[in-house]
DNA sequence: CTCTAAATGCGAACGATTCTCATTAACCTT
DNA sequence: AAGGTTAATGAGAATCGTTCGCATTTAGAG
């Protein structure tokens, strides 16, 4: 139940946070923004704000529930934290999102860091391509 | 010279061209946002519009002249397209970026883009860390 | 049930980028 | 070299995702 887990995080069990973690827990939705997060709550019949979607998930990212990704175009993407580490690959015509882990590239990355100087904390990759779909039309 | 690159860009050789080619073709500068090409060139006590700015690093860009990076933070930072594909190292405390190339990832890549049914165009890839610099304070 | 700090809603503010449109400048033609 | 055509520019308004400020509400401890 979200309540435990919002309590576990150390967030007030509020019903935007509840709502908003609920939403994410479905399935059905992996990558979204916080626009569709708050469309989606409005059609459920939710009422919120939507400075509150983008303040929860915020809170949400801090607590390490979710990661925040920065697909192209300018907004954020979010994706419930579950699974572990993945990178992204995305369709440019359709927007699909595939995912995908590859151990040598990350074990290259700490040695490039590495070999740089520094002490890598993160990393970001995203491969751009033309899905199979698209590639038909 | 400057007028020369442009035409053969098929871009006319205007003033404001002229400069932020000229500016972005010293090597003092590698990375640099729309903000950074606008005041520095102000500052020379040349004179012209930061909507010329953009829209001239656009045309770079569609010309192949220079890259787009989508450093985070919402702005974008613009490089001269000379020496060829690499991908970069940012110092998450200083803002320091070092560049690299590794042949194994790229390989990867198109390994994965396939595996995905995919028809690779791009990547990005961004590693973060603490430079040596920074560690030490 | 009460109280207090924290969370929310609303609209204003924000920062990077783009757009609109009147003015200017490139450069092709005389 | 001068003129005309058309693209490029300057200035500021507009856009868009996101954040802020502040009055109001709510969660959760006592
Ligand atoms: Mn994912
Ligand atoms: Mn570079
Ligand atoms: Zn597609
Ligand atoms: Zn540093």
């Amino acid at each position: 139940m979200e309540t435990k887990d919002l309590k576990q995080a150390g967030l007030k069990a509020t019903l935007p946070r509840i709502k908003i973690l609920s939403l994410m827990e479905e399935n059905t939705v992996r990558h979204v923004s916080a626009e569709d997060v708050y469309k989606t709550l409005l059609e459920s019949g939710e009422d919120l704000s939507l400075a509150t979607v983008y303040r929860v998930l915020t809170q949400f990212e801090q607590a390490g529930l979710v990661t925040r990704h920065h697909f192209e175009g300018g907004h954020s993407v979010f994706e419930l934290n579950e699974g572990g580490h993945h990178d992204h690959i995305l369709c440019v015509k359709c927007g699909r999102v595939d995912e995908f882990v590859d151990a040598v590239i990350e074990e290259r990355q700490q040695k490039i860091a590495a070999e740089k100087g520094y002490d890598m904390t993160d990393h970001s990759l995203y491969i751009f391509g033309i899905c199979q779909a698209c590639q038909k039309l």
